[in-house]
DNA sequence: GTTATCTATTACCTTCTGGTAACTAATTAC
DNA sequence: GTAATTAGTTACCAGAAGGTAATAGATAAC
């Protein structure tokens, strides 16, 4: 358990008035933004969390509403990012498999926290 | 701790491979994503949580980089979701404090999951 | 030779996002 | 009366995001 955004014990004035470990903090929280971007990223990479593995066609078909173009270019993103393996399968016609790498796995303990926090915060907003 | 996608024992075939908790999970997830939505809604949380109270001014100084239209907007949309309070201050001129409800402190599990990741991902790009 | 499959790409277009710069309204201080 | 402070708003605009529809290139099946 980390704890965030702590406030600087005699801090003056001026400038930043959050810690170095505060300002990584949102360094980190930009970075997860840039590679996360967009609408479709999360479901991308839930769809390949929990299947291991899947080949484009399979992939498009999963995600419903997504466009051909649009799934390309995300997974081109996500390949760039180091969070996304493709692999070109020597069949006929060619298959390419996408599936995450270690780091795009890790990224299960974010959209964990999201889809808890979610659930909660629907739940909380019906209810009134 | 909470385990999400799993896989459905016994699944045979046809339409959504996925659990029901799972597809909640999303849904979930695709909540954040809205009501987090755009450049400045993190940071925006992050400052209120690190400060509990902020005037508009404040905020504007110290989130460098964003014009008041935007943080105006972006706090709109923050009330309308219950994640922040706006208090108009009976002060000559007039002040406007804002801070988070206790449903936007709850977000701090997932900044905190982000920024943790953020910083685990950029060593492990840049030491590549 | 026509059609189908798979993995995309291209051109085109619309909508959304967010930035700039100037301005408003109320009040106080000089 | 002029300037300053607070909390925004307005008009304008550029670029990004993302959708549609058609198409490419390779191969195999019929």
């Amino acid at each position: 358990m980390v704890t965030i955004f702590v406030k600087r014990e005699g801090m003056t004035k001026k400038k930043s008035l959050l810690t170095e470990g505060c300002l990584q903090y949102i360094v980190g929280v930009k970075d997860v933004q840039d590679v996360m971007s967009g609408k479709w990223k999360y479901r991308i990479v839930a769809a390949l969390y929990y299947t291991e593995k899947m080949r484009f066609m399979e992939l498009k078909n999963h995600i419903s509403g997504i466009a051909p173009k649009v799934l390309s270019s995300e997974l081109k993103d996500l390949e760039m990012n180091h969070l996304v393996k493709r692999t070109v399968c020597d069949t006929k016609p060619i298959t390419v498999e996408y599936e995450l790498t270690e780091l795009g796995k890790s990224l299960n303990g974010i959209i964990e926290a999201m889809g808890v926090w979610g659930i909660k915060y629907r739940k909380s907003v019906l209810k009134k």
